[in-house]
DNA sequence: CCTATATAATTAGCCAGCCTAATTATTAGG
DNA sequence: CCTAATAATTAGGCTGGCTAATTATATAGG
């Protein structure tokens, strides 16, 4: 029972169920609120602890700078985030959530959280706990503690 | 500390979590290895563990007939699968791994799940221990304990 | 027995997210 | 100054996913 066993396994057990937890998820909204994209719901989180830039939110993401670009886009036509060129460094771009921004976050995200929360709703608080405490371990692992929850 | 709050907590953590690990597992594998398809590799899992008709498949991946239709229908031609009618019943279609499919699977998942595992090895075996309760809990949760690990 | 209905799968046509490569605007350095 | 680097956008293409409509087969009722 050495460390890279334990280590395959695990990755294993990731690769099988994160999968399938986000095509059933999504499968989920689908049926109900077509409009919420999950891609989208990800950068306004980021939005609302701080402003940031396209750079930023792309590494961040885990996606290329045009993605970025082209989701940035389409949620400042939405009226949800802002783009504005930075004093120091006219090429940078600061986004920034509005307020329209926050409350299609806080509405959405609530939603989606709804419907997670009932697929978990068979649990035991003592599952919860287990869940919970292994879902951190894989932020951390997945993000390099940068990001606050 | 009621079971309601546990529930909805624990959900906004699948939901923050799950898309940013499907993210950044799918940057890995782009840079490396274009060809790994992940939503075949969950299929050809499936089939190891038992032949399965259309309908079972698309219902197990969460994804729709014809969608699974079409996934099908590129692994037959890649020769990983192969579709027989069913004596009992022609219209059902029996699915089957191949030895090449077995073979693409093993090579690929051997693959992703190395590279997941760089990116858990800064983990301590406590910390893996608990990711690995987790997932469990997380798996069952999400498929009604119908799918063998 | 034959017709009507239900079921399994496929086909057609569409959308969104993601990518790479090429382009534009701006900054910084020799 | 002018060239090289950097931030963002545009253009074009890929795949996975969907719904709606179609085909083939099975079943049930008159």
């Amino acid at each position: 029972m050495n460390e890279t066993v334990n280590n395959s396994q695990t990755a294993a057990q990731v690769v099988e169920i994160v999968p399938l937890v986000m095509r059933i998820v999504a499968a989920e909204l689908r049926q109900t609120k077509p409009t919420i994209i999950p891609a989208h719901l990800g950068v306004l989180f980021l939005l609302t602890q701080q402003p940031r830039n396209l750079s930023e939110l792309a590494e961040l993401q885990a996606v290329s700078l045009p993605t970025m670009s082209n989701t940035i886009s389409k949620m400042a036509q939405e009226g949800w985030v802002t783009r504005t060129r930075a004093n120091h460094d006219r090429r940078v771009l600061l986004i920034e959530i509005t307020p329209a921004g926050a409350s299609v976050l806080a509405e959405m995200s609530g939603y989606i959280v709804n419907k997670v929360a009932q697929i978990l709703d068979p649990l035991s608080a003592a599952e919860l706990d287990t869940l919970r405490a292994g879902l951190v371990i894989l932020r951390r692992a997945f993000t390099h503690d940068d990001v606050i929850l």
